[in-house]
DNA sequence: GCCCAGGAGTGTG
DNA sequence: CACACTCATGGG
């Protein structure tokens, strides 16, 4: 099943190699696969459109991968309202293809519930792992997220024994505190409300509900704080101290879309160390 | 071998 | 509220 999408700006290896999802993967060909629902999706630039095939395929394809890329997002306006900061307005432009992606809800806690303290490579591998184990074959090799009741069916001793440690038995919580039901409510549900919803979950902590508020949930207005962005914040802006102390600058200096800040951030610091260029500094 | 990782939970000052 | 400590483990 074939399809073509005009999606701009979008850069997906930017986008799907920057670490807000744990499922996708280059291929030789430079084309990017991964998994949505229950198709196997190859999608690949072509000129200014994105062209892509999907298996088993099906009618919904195209509105799919819209939806994960965030198609409707206008990147403009978002660009417009954060260059209110002149710190960002320096770098951000060079990012346009960066968009946030939004994932499945329940792929999105679990994934990031295994995201603590780990690399990404590492929990690239986690996940990987969980779903080939439990998740549902739809191709060759291929294996879709395991929905929740499939998941829920692993003991912690043999989720331990998939490498995910400590983090077993939060997975193996999560299962059974949290269905279908309530995640479709907290859809719903206005941002600061979701994310205490979300820290009541074991292994979620504000890093982790925030991560989910956004990449998950879509809520553009998250702004998760990790070791990078702690640094990032450091170095350009000269802030430091307590989770909430940070999450309170950012929200006051970003906005409804510091999701969009914090990849900017995270992208450029995580980057930078390798190349040894700030976008958004001109030393 | 060593350092570190998209932290959370728990206990203490 | 702010710290300090522990938790398991693999990737670079």
């Amino acid at each position: 099943m074939r399809f073509e999408l005009d999606i701009s700006p979008l850069d997906l290896d930017l986008t799907l190699g920057c670490g807000q999802t744990f499922r996708w993967s280059c291929l030789a060909d430079g084309s990017w696969a991964g998994v949505l629902g229950n198709q196997f999706v190859k999608i690949k630039r072509k000129g200014s459109t994105i062209e892509g095939d999907a298996t088993p395929g099906g009618s919904d394809v195209e509105s799919l991968v819209a939806n994960f890329l965030r198609a409707k997002d206008d990147i403009s306006r978002i660009q417009l309202e954060l260059g209110k900061d002149p710190i960002i307005a320096l770098g951000m432009r060079k990012m346009r293809g960066l968009r946030i992606v939004k994932l499945d809800e329940w792929e999105c806690l679990i994934s990031y519930i295994l995201a603590t303290y780990a690399n990404i490579p590492r929990i690239m591998k986690m996940v990987d792992s969980v779903a080939s184990e439990y998740g549902r074959k739809i191709a060759p090799g291929v294996h879709a997220f395991p929905e929740r009741r499939l998941l829920a069916k692993a003991s912690v001793g043999e989720l331990a024994k998939l490498g995910l440690g400590y983090r077993a038995k939060y997975v193996h919580l999560a299962c059974r505190e949290i269905d279908e039901p309530a995640l479709a409510e907290m859809m719903k549900t206005p941002y600061e409300r979701l994310r205490t919803e979300l820290i009541e979950l074991p292994g979620v902590g504000e890093k982790v509900a925030d991560c989910v508020s956004l990449f998950g949930f879509g809520r553009l207005e998250s702004f998760p704080i990790d070791v990078w962005i702690q640094r990032a914040l450091l170095r350009l802006y000269g802030v430091k101290g307590s989770y909430p102390k940070l999450r309170h600058f950012a929200i006051q200096k970003f906005g409804c879309f510091a999701g969009y800040a914090q990849e900017y951030l995270f992208h450029n610091e995580r980057t930078m160390a390798s190349k040894g260029a700030c976008a958004f500094s001109n030393q």
